[in-house]
DNA sequence: AACTATTTATAAGA
DNA sequence: TTCTTATAAATAGTT
């Protein structure tokens, strides 16, 4: 179109290249955009010159990589970076992973039995068993740990007790005036020793 | 262009919205490709209908995603970027859950107890027992209907034995010849018997 | 899918 | 770049 007809093949002349760059580049434009409102396409355009400058169009309401992502969609995985599809493939294992462990605690928990036949029930109880066996051997370990402490402390309170009852008995020789100290002193250890046995009583 | 002019704006009869799609289409990526080829430009071209059909044109020598590559260079705009962060973010999640799951199947199997004081002990040691529990009470609910097969199989077996037994007495009053048949049919029977009781045994 | 009257795009020139 | 305009190309409506 034009006043004479233009072969196509490359513009050599780089000031008419350019001129005609510019012309349909404008009409390329206004053909997708037309095209869009027309027809409801959903449509990206993207030009560089032989000179690198960007140009661009793309449907409204929309970006170009809505456009690039929808794309990649239609086509497939080819174009998509080799590190998304090692994510993909990634994500794929742990849902994998993720939906067995999701079976094996259903399954520890009594849930979704049906499947199981009387061989797989037995089974399963016997690695119940001793799973409330070890939590059970860890329950007395605690409680005897803790019944250990407690003695321990208590031991460890009576002889500061003693100590301390020696200590100041050896001063009350010399004074007379601390013979209050010591009631005082009595009155805290009692009052320990409670303390140790309800927590004791408490535990057993 | 053509017999009328058309306004821009959507046409609604869908048949001429996709036959015109169909042309402009065409004529777009011509002139896209003339473009191309005129002015050395690099050009990508990505149309969806509004049917979601794809169509697209790119630029000899090259693919849509290095246009895309060169238009995120020269745009700073990251297409992968919201993809990859949404991806990066499910994986994490995954993750997390994963972990916990690998953490309460552990604890449920009686691995892990040692941050856990007396009072959760007790809670898991409780769990268990209630898990434990539905499991029993789904290997005796299996047993029981598996019991109840073998009764009935065996009623049945006993039914037809009775028949035909009848069957064939009054057959034999005609026919001395059957004897052997009888008890040919008496061992069967019994094997039957036998294999039926077998496996009752077995399985209480 | 083909036809064609008309509209639209644009090549060349200014 | 922009305007003009003769002419090529695209295409809307029709068959």
């Amino acid at each position: 179109m034009g006043r004479g007809k233009l072969e196509i093949k490359k513009i050599e002349n780089p000031t008419n290249r350019q001129v005609t760059y510019s012309k349909r580049r404008v009409g390329l434009t206004k053909k997708a955009m037309e095209l869009t409102v027309l027809c409801d396409a959903q449509i990206s355009l993207i030009m560089f010159s032989s000179s690198g400058k960007l140009n661009d169009y793309c449907s409204p309401s929309t970006e170009i990589k809505d456009v690039f992502q929808r794309y990649q969609q239609v086509t497939g995985i080819d174009v998509w970076d080799a590190q998304y599809q090692r994510m993909q493939n990634t994500l794929m294992n742990l849902r994998e992973i993720n939906h067995k462990l999701q079976m094996e605690i259903r399954q520890r928990k009594g849930e979704n039995l049906e499947g199981l036949d009387l061989k797989e029930l037995r089974g399963l109880e016997q690695k119940l068993e001793e799973s409330i066996k070890i939590v059970r051997e860890r329950k007395y370990h605690v409680i005897a740990t803790q019944t250990d402490t407690y003695k321990k402390k208590l031991r460890s309170t009576r002889e500061i007790y003693t100590t301390l009852l020696n200590e100041l008995q050896e001063v009350e020789n010399e004074n007379q005036q601390h013979n209050f100290m010591i009631q005082d002193l009595s009155c805290v250890y009692n009052n320990e020793i409670s303390m140790a046995n309800q927590s004791l009583a408490h535990c057993l």
